[in-house]
RNA sequence: GCGAAAGUGGCGGAAUUGGUAGACGCGCAAGAUUCAGGAUCUUGUGGUCGCAAGGCCGUGGGGGUUCGAGUCCCCCCUUUCGCACCA
């Protein structure tokens, strides 16, 4: 787009690239540990080096630079370190389409996004750049690793996992969406795979992550998080398995352990071990038939909820523990092994899902409670599950007790009885972190005959990814198809020994980058913790909220785990979370390179500058929320910052003498616009910051009008208006600050104290009201006495219209605001 | 089904948390300047009735509390997101 030049108007392009590298000469940015200033650690998610920059990342960038410019200004040592998280799948399967290795992709994409960041301006400490692909990187997320692993927290096991066929690696339970069980970077469906893999024991901190009462986070996130650990309280209740003499203990979970008494069938599930042993000689070729189409069965299909319910019964019996009733045992797949206990007493009478199980195979069905005041009902009349609260009945010694008592004392009684216990379960699976990938960090663990799974030494970190590889994915990993890669010796015995070939999760990288920023060079351990103890934990922390139950788990988690270890101090890592929407292309879609709607930051920056694009992000719409983008929108800031300069630096001297007031009014609201200002930095309000801005632009326009620039004010409210926009248009308010002489750098200045008697109105609008609708607005001075207020509010013009031949029966004075007069 | 968030002009959004609804910007309209403009500058811009002064209506819908409700309470509708046979 042909632009006119103005050699003396406002020109970011040749403004912008001239301060960036000033600042970077200067070092301006540079934040180190300095005990005498207080703190700030602004943390934004590090980016994915996907190849561009897009407009997604300006806007997770740049209004939250400008919130860490605000709080340097304020006078805290402010870090806003930025780094690469460079392993994982994308990089992978996008350098597999390309046809060039994964670290050569990355690494020059890597190069070409620090460019883009560079011209964003913002205040990124760029010695602190850290990439999670670098050796001196990786050898301490193995180290980590090792840690856990030592620690007890990362085991291997065999189970039914994730598997996404199309990348070709194992998931974890967070990275399978939907329900339909996709892929989450792909949106493949997934299938089940058995496999040896590695896991993290996030289970362990199921209760914990559960407590946000240390934090600022947005209950949405909190939200999220509770409902995927998905903690139910209840109770195990072992019933007796009738197999052999003796019987065996056959334990369930149940949160109802009230209606213990209405139990008429259990059920498990077709993977339960006790099932081939329950099954009778009759009934063994139906329940074998049974397992073997659901072990078939994908997930998918096992758990669509509109499915109706199947099941077999095994032939066999067990003995409900408080009144010695026997019960059928079932099998059926909508009951999950991975829940609970893989078993279930059913109570159809109570339960929807056990009802229509029951109703399908003619169970019985018995009603232990009994809705108040309602009349005795019989299992079979009953049309559905009675859900709601009443009265116990047919329930021993418990008939007769109110239901919302019935749960303590069951539970009581169970544990008298040494029959079950209060019990707690979770849908929070531990972390599977091994991925059959080559792009990631190989996992430390040698594998010997004699010694088993041994970590590999620390001095032997980092295990270095090999170059010379077919990374192209088989399936198998391809560091297993490496000729010599993974034949090592074990570290405890010497003898031969094979390296674990599978790479970890790129979630682990992140889990813990934070840390690294502190002292991304440091080789004696994963951090300096002279570092730690001052920056740490993280103050404000910016991301999408797409992260509420992966890394935003796992990284509380980690940390969790860390300070069991004493590795780290504090028990969250991030105080205050605040999440940014999406912008969407101009027709509300999600932006893609198919519907070609994607807004290229760099053709906005050609044509605007950058200032103007950190402005408009700001100011386009609510930061949390998002929304769709609009090219002409961006217009408006560009008029803003062009009008700033025009107001400031080209304006001619009229030599007009100043209006009485002009200049008191003037000043009062750069004061009020100064106090918003900084309410809504500190609040994250990003929008209404340009707004207020462009809004006190507009009044110092009509003051320079009435001559408010020959007043000693004026250059008063240049400083204040440049300091202000310091950190929302970096580069514009550096290069006036200089042409209008004032002192050093505009970012090296304090944020400006609001001089509360300067911001204060002399005069104020009272509002008339009668009977609460608006009848006359009059000018009155603020401290206005209340009883004046009511006399000159009642003497009003347009009061005295609406009150004649009406009574006053009241008059409601709200000091320097309003006055309303009740009248009939 | 459960849970969360959100519904305000043509559009994005403000509203000091119960006190002038629509700040600021986009768009639109009229005017000025300009050879011209998607440039710049004024002014206007929720709907409706009225020549006007001014009136009436108006924050998804319906009730309620209050002198006064976008804001608080109850019921309902819509949209988005998350979870979902989790015992």
């Amino acid at each position: 787009m042909e632009k006119p030049r103005n050699p003396r108007g406002y020109d970011p392009a040749e403004i912008e690239p001239k301060w960036q590298e000033r600042w970077e000469a200067e070092g301006l940015y540079r934040a180190d540990v300095d005990r005498d200033r207080p703190k700030h650690y602004a943390l934004t998610m590090l980016p994915y080096p996907s190849g561009d920059l897009h407009i997604g990342h300006w806007y997770s960038i740049c209004p939250v630079d400008a919130r860490a410019r605000f709080m340097r200004m304020r006078g805290a040592n402010v870090l806003f370190p930025m780094g690469f998280d460079a392993f994982g799948l994308p990089a992978e399967n996008a350098a597999i389409k390309r046809n060039i290795h994964p670290k050569e992709w990355t690494y020059a994409n890597i190069d070409r996004m620090r460019g883009q960041l560079r011209r964003m301006g913002t205040m990124i400490d760029w010695r602190r750049e850290i990439v999670s692909a670098d050796p001196e990187y990786y050898r301490w997320t193995q180290w980590l690793f090792l840690q856990f692993f030592k620690h007890g927290l990362a085991y291997r096991k065999y189970a039914a996992v994730d598997w996404c066929p199309s990348c070709n690696t194992t998931l974890a339970r967070e990275q399978v969406i939907g329900d339909d069980r996709r892929c989450e970077r792909c949106d493949t469906p997934v299938i089940r795979k058995e496999l040896e893999q590695w896991f993290f024991r996030t289970t362990r901190y199921a209760d914990e992550l559960l407590d946000f009462s240390r934090i600022d986070w947005p209950e949405r996130v909190q939200t999220l998080q509770r409902n995927w650990i998905g903690r139910s309280e209840g109770a195990h209740v072992v019933f007796t398995a009738e197999i052999g003499e003796a019987g065996e203990p056959l334990e369930i979970f149940t949160t109802r352990p009230d209606t213990l008494w209405g139990a008429t069938f259990m059920v498990l599930a077709p993977e339960h071990p006790l099932v081939a042993r329950l099954t009778s000689d009759a009934q063994r070729a139906e329940v074998e038939a049974y397992v073997e189409t659901a072990t078939r069965q994908t997930d998918i299909q096992r758990e669509a909820a509109d499915k109706e319910k199947t099941g077999v019964w095994t032939g066999g019996w067990a003995i409900n523990p408080v009144n010695g009733e026997k019960v059928p045992v079932w099998i059926a797949d909508y009951v999950l092994m991975g829940y609970g206990t893989g078993a279930i007493m059913a109570v159809p009478a109570h339960d929807e899902r056990d009802f229509a199980f029951a109703r399908k195979y003619g169970l019985p069905i018995r009603p232990v409670i009994r809705p108040e005041g309602a009349e005795p009902v019989s299992g079979d009349e009953l049309t559905e599950a009675l859900t709601h609260d009443g009265v116990m009945v047919d329930s021993g010694p418990l008939t007769g007790t109110p239901a919302d008592q019935a749960y303590e004392k069951v539970t009581a009684l169970l544990e008298e009885k040494g029959v079950g216990r209060g019990a707690v379960t979770y849908r929070l699976r531990d972390w599977l972190i091994s991925r059959q990938r080559y792009w990631g960090a190989a996992i430390p663990i040698v594998y010997c005959q004699k010694d088993g799974a041994v970590p590999v030494p620390d001095d032997q970190l980092p295990v270095l990814l090999p170059d010379d590889i077919e990374w192209r994915p088989s399936g198998e990993s391809p560091l297993k198809l490496h000729p010599t890669w993974s034949k090592t010796t074990c570290p405890v015995c010497g003898g031969e020994a094979r390296r674990e070939t599978d790479t970890m999760d790129t979630f682990m990288c992140s889990s813990w980058y934070h840390l690294r920023y502190l002292s991304p060079r440091y080789d004696q351990g994963p951090f300096d913790p002279a570092e730690y103890d001052y920056w740490m934990p993280v103050d404000t922390y910016t991301g999408g909220i797409e992260h509420a139950t992966m890394h935003l788990i796992y990284t509380r988690f980690f940390h969790k785990g860390l300070r069991d270890m004493g590795i780290v101090q504090g028990d969250e890592p991030m105080l205050q979370l605040r999440n940014q929407g999406i912008i969407l292309g101009e027709d509300s879609e999600k932006m893609s390179k198919s519907r070609g709607n994607v807004v290229a930051p760099d053709d906005l920056v050609d044509r605007y500058g950058a200032d103007t694009v950190r402005a408009y992000l700001m100011f386009f719409a609510r930061w949390e929320l998002g929304g769709p983008w609009n090219s002409r929108g961006i217009e408006g800031t560009s008029r803003w910052l062009r009008r700033v300069w025009l107001m400031f630096v080209e304006a001619e001297e009229d030599g007009k003498e100043a209006a009485p007031g002009i200049a008191e009014g003037l000043w009062r609201k750069t004061q009020k616009t100064l106090k918003q200002v900084t309410r809504d930095f500190e609040t994250l309000q990003f929008n209404t910051i340009v707004a207020a801005l462009m809004e006190l632009l507009n009044e110092v326009s009509q003051a320079r009008n009435e001559g408010a620039a020959s007043s000693p004010v004026w250059r008063n409210v240049q400083d204040v208006y440049l300091r202000m926009m310091a950190p929302v248009a970096p580069h514009a308010a550096a290069e006036m600050w200089e042409r209008l002489g004032f002192e050093g750098s505009v970012h090296l200045q304090d944020w400006p104290d609001v001089d509360e008697a300067a911001a204060r109105d002399e005069e104020v609008t009272l509002v008339v009201q009668v009977n609460g609708k608006l009848r006359d607005r009059l000018t009155v001075p603020v401290d206005l006495p209340e009883e004046e207020m009511r006399q000159r509010a009642l003497a009003s013009e347009g009061a005295q219209r609406f009150l004649e031949g009406m009574t006053v029966r009241k008059v409601v004075v709200v000091p320097g605001r309003l006055v309303n007069i009740v009248a009939t």
